[in-house]
DNA sequence: TTTGTTTATTGCAATATTACGATATATATT
DNA sequence: AATATATATCGTAATATTGCAATAAACAAA
């Protein structure tokens, strides 16, 4: 993106739209449901999974790492990832007080 | 952001990556939230809530209203905002169902 | 220690996003 | 009609994202 005025903005606004925007990737939305589908969970198996190239993948898998949705534990070679249930709870926490919002007011 | 190989993910995965990143910047939650919580939602109230010009906060409205996360309704001059229920709820289905896959497998 | 396997990093081209001044458009008021 | 008000669009600079080839790094096995 260009300039983003995120000091502008309160952290809480900035947390919940950083962790949207590590889930707004088709990418990386096939990554979360895989790792949720599948019981192993290769960092080979999800490039093998994913129409784009390892390197890509090692780098959308990196995104969804730092905002800690996915994490990873070393296997020898390979790298085992998995979820964050922690963080996916929390977005849908998020979501949930938002509809607790919603009172239909107008338009 | 660059080139994104939209065409090689499903249509489900590029629907949810399409509405998760039309909020995931701190604007955008911003005036979410903002319209959450008012009963107004004149256009100009939310410009004067947000601190970015107008020009900016009318594109970051667009985005939301291509994104049928907010709709908006002429009165006289000034056109009124609001969120889209429908859309919002959908979102919070999706988390739902995320929800329910995840089972502590591994890591 | 050489070789193979797996994942991460670097560097770069192509494209998208963000922000805003200037300006256009559309409606209301006088 | 002229003016004021409210919102959208255009143009553009600055920066971010996406994707991948090439390469590095880290570890296992022979």
């Amino acid at each position: 993106m260009g300039i983003s005025k995120s000091e502008n903005f309160s952290e809480r606004e900035n947390e919940i739209a950083a962790l949207l925007k590590a889930l707004a990737h088709p990418a990386r939305i096939a990554i979360v449901e895989y790792l949720l589908s599948v019981d192993s969970c290769i960092c080979g198996d999800i490039v093998n999974h994913l129409p784009l190239a390892q390197p890509t993948v090692s780098q959308h898998l990196k995104e969804l790492k730092n905002a800690e949705i996915i994490q990873g534990t070393i296997e020898g070679t390979a790298i085992c990832y998995c979820i964050n249930e922690k963080t996916l709870k929390k977005i849908q926490l998020y979501f949930g007080k938002l509809e607790n919002k919603m009172k239909s007011k107008c338009c």
